[in-house]
DNA sequence: CCGCATCCGTTTCGATACTG
DNA sequence: CAGTATCGAAACGGATGCGG
């Protein structure tokens, strides 16, 4: 049923691997890194993952502690998964490994671009930046609202909105991909239904300008280089 | 047949996973870090994997990019699988998953064990260790022997044997272990016949226990964290 | 022996439909 | 919304065979 095969090596790789080596498993623990998600996020986020694998990763990932169920409180009556600290800590594995696959084109076709994977880009981006701009953002992507906040000391990315933003961002993950790419679109992105900003929108652009320098020139979704 | 199924999702991380995300993938790479193997020695060193899955798996590999085929000069007839500095780029990734599995209890029975883990997990421990022993060791295990050149600025392992080694030793991975956990059963060790030492013993076990004190305490193989 | 191909039983995956 | 049930397709794992 639930049990993996193991590799029975005494490699701590191959332990490692015994865990998160499972198809989608890695790609859970990403819709993961920046705070919880629903079922139905995740099902968005992975469509290429039936709602069965779902569930089986889901719950074999909770047998060993790397992610936790949570109900929220009663407004919401709905459950969320969360990393555990165990969990958190793959977080340099799976930079590494986006390092390394940067290089490696995209597929074919429309590939899938999660907002989690974008918001990775994008924080990986500032965080590489050498003189970053400083503010707080709030985007909606996919009909989820995400909080940046970029400043000299780094960046970082939570999910759910500000009080007082300097700026606000409407639209979906592909389009924020070319915004990066090229931030000059982003007054013809606005004035099109793909995008709509408030806020100063000059400090909004200054922010995709620092993500396009640090990894974003290219039209392919890239994490910077540690 | 060879076509393994897409994520289909730009995200460099599960572009990664495309190119090695596929059963047994990554522990023939890690097989592959400290040079070249043949087909039999990648057997022997993942007995679960079967022949068939070893065979589509350096094929896929090869076909990526990350592994060539070599043939060795006319004395030896046979060929080699060895990393492109493509997939030596992979190292960081893997060891971060390892430090990341390190702390997770080995399978029970008898794990497996190649020489490559076990050599890997010993150049860890001298890399981490502040004031690391230096000298030229050769160890032979499973039938080959591996170099160690052990030095302040650092520790290396190569494939092959040296001109002039400090100290010899003859073992098995899981021997050798059982030494760096605690290097006192050296001496035993060399009265059975599971392993065999020659040249400057003492220099020897200077150097299981400099492995002992970075990582090597516990009976489980680990990885030190950076 | 080495490298690989083929056959076959079992497990896992993926797509769809369905339920609390 | 959050899963469960079902079923065909693919991948895996083990054994065997075959040409160097």
């Amino acid at each position: 049923m639930g049990t993996s095969r193991s590799y029975d090596d005494a490699c701590p790789i191959a332990r490692a691997l015994d865990v998160v080596g499972e198809r989608w498993a890695l790609l859970v623990i990403r819709e993961l890194l920046l705070g919880p998600q629903r079922f139905s996020d995740l099902r968005r986020a992975l469509p290429g993952a039936s709602t069965n694998i779902l569930t089986d990763r889901l719950r074999e990932l909770e047998k060993h502690g790397l992610v936790r169920q949570d109900r929220l409180p009663p407004p919401a009556a709905s459950r969320v998964y969360e990393l555990t600290e165990r969990g958190n800590e793959l977080t340099p594995a799976l930079e590494a490994l986006g390092a390394w696959g940067a290089p490696i084109p995209a597929p074919d076709g429309r590939p899938g671009l999660s907002a989690v994977s974008m918001l990775l880009f994008l924080r990986g981006c500032l965080r590489t930046h050498p003189d970053p701009p400083t503010g707080v953002y709030c985007i909606q992507l996919d009909e989820r609202i995400w909080t940046i906040l970029a400043g000299e000391s780094g960046a970082a990315v939570e999910p759910g909105d500000s009080a007082s933003p300097d700026a606000t961002l409407r639209t979906d993950p592909w389009t924020l991909n070319t915004l990066i790419a090229d931030p000059t679109r982003l007054e013809s992105a606005i004035a099109s239904p793909a995008a709509e900003a408030g806020g100063d929108v000059a400090s909004l652009r200054r922010l995709l300008e620092a993500a396009s320098e640090t990894g974003g020139g290219s039209t392919a979704l890239r994490y910077p280089r540690r």
